[in-house]
DNA sequence: AAAAACTTCAACCGCCGAGGA
DNA sequence: TTCCTCGGCGGTTGAAGTTTT
């Protein structure tokens, strides 16, 4: 019955792998090439679990591989794909050629998910903290005041239950100053504490859909507690407090590249900065809280790397279009001819 | 200089779907 | 049809390295 198990885990050795391991499984796959890795630990002379060797082959030894920095376009490319399929990094690994998930996994989670919270960006949802308040304004607000001693880092978050009405946001209190219609500044609050708010949701789904329409997709634990943090702006590491941090009231207004390609420790307010060039606060480039069918389309297409720059994400005549982005765009041409509605500019994914 | 705190990332864990026996 | 493994995936862990206090 079924296939004998592919090593004895009680007898395997793990841990650290050595050079000369490594020189086991290059020698073996260069002879034999890659596939049934149950075999391999044995053929290859190696006291290791076939799973084990795969994971060593794809994630390190692969020559493939790059193992240099990820660069400013990768990183707006895995921000663009994230906001779009969420957690799926095998599927964004696909998209960057010589990075593995577990690379875009570990990057993400040290290095973009940081950036984004310090910048007021809900790396869940991909939309700035200030809309998200702002979408649910009309909430009924009582604050308790309570004080959360365990949490020094995240200036705000959200508990919610999603099977309740009922939420609690939790911000740790900063002065908040309208500067005129369409900018509000943020400064730090020299006594900062946390508050617990809670408000009430007309519509529960509406606020799943919203404050969390990836955490289903992302957590694999069955709870139903979702916890997302923010950080405000005014965060931002190793840098003098500033004076404010000015956020368009428009918080759409600014694109990844401008924030991305800029040193984090040298980074001076990026949506101010955006603000500043962009007066109107019109819409320079991608939307960061909407996804329209067509920047899906753009943003697969425009992978390949092939050195064009920060605007790849819209080289729509990229051939790097796999069978997956195919199946994606036929299945949203066909969602949009069955529901015309979806194509409204308000829908997210 | 030393300790504490923080960051990075390789490796592991457990789950799932596909498919072999 | 059922049982089981394989291969792949996303989430988590922990040792090592780095930075801060």
């Amino acid at each position: 019955m079924g296939r004998p198990p592919c090593c004895d885990k009680l007898n395997v050795k793990r841990g650290p792998w050595t050079a000369e391991e490594d020189a086991k499984i290059l020698a073996y796959v260069s002879n034999h090439g890659v596939g049934n890795w149950t075999l391999v630990p044995k053929k290859a002379g190696l006291n290791r679990c076939g799973k084990s060797c795969r994971l060593r082959w794809t994630n390190y030894l692969r020559p493939d591989l790059k193992h240099d920095g990820f660069t400013p376009q990768e990183e707006e490319h895995i921000i663009n794909l994230h906001k779009v399929i969420g957690s799926r990094w095998s599927l964004i690994a696909k998209q960057l050629p010589g990075r593995t998930d577990n690379d875009v996994k570990n990057y993400w989670n040290t290095k973009l998910k940081k950036k984004l919270s310090k910048m007021g960006i809900d790396p869940v949802t991909h939309k700035p903290f200030l809309q998200i308040l702002s979408e649910y304004g009309n909430i009924s607000i009582g604050t308790s005041n309570a004080t959360i001693m365990s949490k020094p880092e995240p200036t705000c978050s959200v508990l919610t239950g999603l099977s309740s009405s009922y939420s609690k946001l939790m911000i740790r209190n900063p002065v908040m100053e309208q500067v005129n219609d369409n900018m509000i500044s943020i400064s730090n609050n020299p006594n900062p504490s946390w508050d617990f708010v809670g408000f009430h949701v007309d519509n529960p789904k509406n606020v799943q859909s919203h404050f969390f329409g990836e955490a289903t997709s992302s957590c694999s634990s069955p709870s139903t507690t979702a916890f997302s943090q923010f950080t405000s702006p005014q965060s931002f590491s190793h840098r003098p407090p500033p004076e404010a941090a000015h956020i368009p009231r428009n918080s759409n207004s600014f694109t990844w590249n401008e924030f991305l390609l800029s040193d984090p420790a040298s980074c001076v307010d990026p949506p101010r900065q955006e603000q500043e060039h962009n007066p109107s606060g019109m819409l320079l480039s991608s939307d960061s809280s909407t996804v329209t069918p067509n920047e899906l389309s753009q943003c697969f297409n425009g992978v390949g790397f092939g050195g064009s720059g920060v605007n790849n994400c819209a080289d729509s005549t990229s051939s790097s279009a796999s069978s997956f982005v195919d199946a994606i765009l036929d299945h949203d041409r066909e969602l949009c001819s069955q529901f015309p509605e979806l194509l409204d500019a308000s829908f997210d994914y």
